[in-house]
DNA sequence: TTCTTGACTTAGACTGTGTCTACTGTAGGA
DNA sequence: TCCTACAGTAGACACAGTCTAAGTCAAGAA
């Protein structure tokens, strides 16, 4: 993530405490959490951290396309610091759990001009949903309950 | 949209005013409405709605599977009654602007097993982005401003 | 090192979207 | 007609995110 701060200090951003630790907070892989879950880890480590710095962070970084906003559920977005990687999301429709996946293709070629309504396409979402293994096996082993 | 009126009947569904008056408002192709504009246009017609019941409607509705929930901006969610029709959705960008389009081939082959986590897989959602014509045109012609 | 300046941070109010609750209305059977 | 259960209502509440005004501080200049 050190890459981060110095592509980050290299483009003129002025970096703080605050804007640190909410780099730290989005390091690694698989990583997809809610604004108010960034917002929690950053306070653990820098306690007067407010929550309109933490939008504002993020946002600046979504801008730089350093992070990625994912909705996986209609609800909060989460943010995805594999940016640089183009990645599609598997999520699994019980637990909210959430997986980057790098499959091969293209799936902007899928679609033929006849569908494109005139429209100047440029990217793709693609989401898989399903069951993680934990959860498929309580829907199938013996119900404890 | 009486098809879906003579179904809901057939369900044991009671018929009401408001009911009714919901569903027409979703009748339509390449209609993708607030659950805020759904309570507008029913209150055109039916001016003592309430929001509550609108929320409750659509819920049933989706829950019955006669309407699918998109939520394309993470903002509002949308409603759209082309439930079984399977089908993508086209984007634009700027406007937002959505029109709902129908691929050939089938997404989920595209995942390989090697990428799936041990997720038991069962549902793809494709959403491509880009401008519409007439955004297109606003970006590149000369500017007006 | 100290000063200066403008960008950054803060608390809290505000907005939009959606849910919940307690009460009222009403369709249809006894 | 009366009862009962389901449907609808208004409004409070919850959550995610944005905005504003005022205070704070990083970093370059002297």
């Amino acid at each position: 993530m050190s890459d981060l701060l110095e592509r980050l200090r290299g483009r003129g951003w002025r970096l703080t405490a605050q804007r640190r630790v909410v780099a730290e907070v989005l390091d690694g892989d698989h990583v997809h959490l809610t604004a108010d879950e960034v917002h929690a880890r950053a306070a653990a480590r820098l306690p007067e951290i407010s929550r309109a710095t933490v939008y504002n962070t993020l946002g600046e970084l979504v801008s730089l396309g350093e992070v990625l906003e994912v909705s996986t559920d209609g609800r909060a977005k989460r943010y995805d610091p594999n940016a640089h990687r183009p990645h599609q999301h598997l999520v699994c429709s019980r637990c909210g759990a959430i997986r980057d996946i790098h499959p091969g293709g293209n799936p902007l070629a899928d679609l033929p001009a006849g569908e494109r309504f005139g429209f100047t396409v440029s990217e793709v979402e693609v989401t898989y949903r399903g069951l993680c293994p934990g959860c498929a096996r309580a829907a199938h082993g013996p119900d404890p309950a």
